[in-house]
DNA sequence: GACAAACGACTACAGATGTAGTCTAATGAG
DNA sequence: CTCATTAGACTACATCTGTAGTCGTTTGTC
């Protein structure tokens, strides 16, 4: 039933509980209710609706303490992250990506050593590039 | 009604149609439908219903050329674009942007040129950050 | 001028999402 | 042991989305 973990797609709502659950590790409903971020005000019932939600897409796992359970991440957040960004950029780009890596650069908090690696990122890069180019 | 443009969102499928007229300027119904990518097969009538959905939306406006409507867009592509990042990255990222920006920068086809240009975007990043620090 | 073709308006309907509420079983307090 | 509390399961319902279909009107064709 489950949607392969290549396909799954969250929703914001669900974004947020499973950022709370990665930043936390395995935690209990109530946890996952008082973390929520200042601002949020759902009712512990959303959260829970939105936790077994999650748990039918696969998202979260839990184990059984008791008569509750401990909810814990089934995927990892990079990858669920990469995928997203893949998806909105497939959906919204026609064309030429970079600009909108640009207005990223620009709009990003980036500290120095950050600004470093991704230099360092398009130097790799423009050989790679360069490497396809020879060989086609 | 109509949301304000700056929290205007638009589904997958509303991108799709109004990427078409942000190609090609204003065109009528058929022209859109006509100019689908490939492996979309929509209904005409599923056409006609996003773009009735985008003119509600106040994404796209139009002019009556006798009975039938030219779509013209409402709004700019590129202002459209920076909002969906900034939306998805909120709801994204908790913290660190630059793995995401890494990633991109991996995946992007981009030309040489490009790829100067973002190296340039990122020295611009760098000085205005040292200056931001300075100030503060 | 009659009629088929095409257009826009309105309607339909299932699945996802946001946002909870009710019901029943387990459990901790006394 | 009894009872209020709490947990998870199931239900609810409005809105948004994907994906069309029907209806009445306009219009181009002969």
């Amino acid at each position: 039933m489950a949607k392969d973990k290549t396909t799954m797609a969250l929703s914001p709502a669900e974004w947020e509980i499973m950022k709370i659950i990665w930043e936390r590790g395995p935690s209990a409903a109530r946890d996952v209710y008082a973390a929520l971020p200042e601002g949020h005000q759902w009712a512990y019932k959303t959260v829970k609706t939105l936790l077994s939600r999650l748990v039918a897409k696969e998202a979260l796992d839990y184990d059984q303490i008791g008569n509750s359970y401990l909810y814990r991440s089934a995927v990892a957040q990079d990858q669920m992250t990469r995928q997203e960004v893949r998806s909105v950029f497939s959906r919204i780009v026609s064309g030429t990506v970079s600009p909108v890596i640009a207005h990223l650069i620009e709009e990003a908090d980036l500290s120095d050593k950050e600004i470093e690696q991704l230099r360092k990122t398009l130097a790799d890069k423009r050989s790679a590039t360069r490497k396809r180019r020879r060989r086609s």
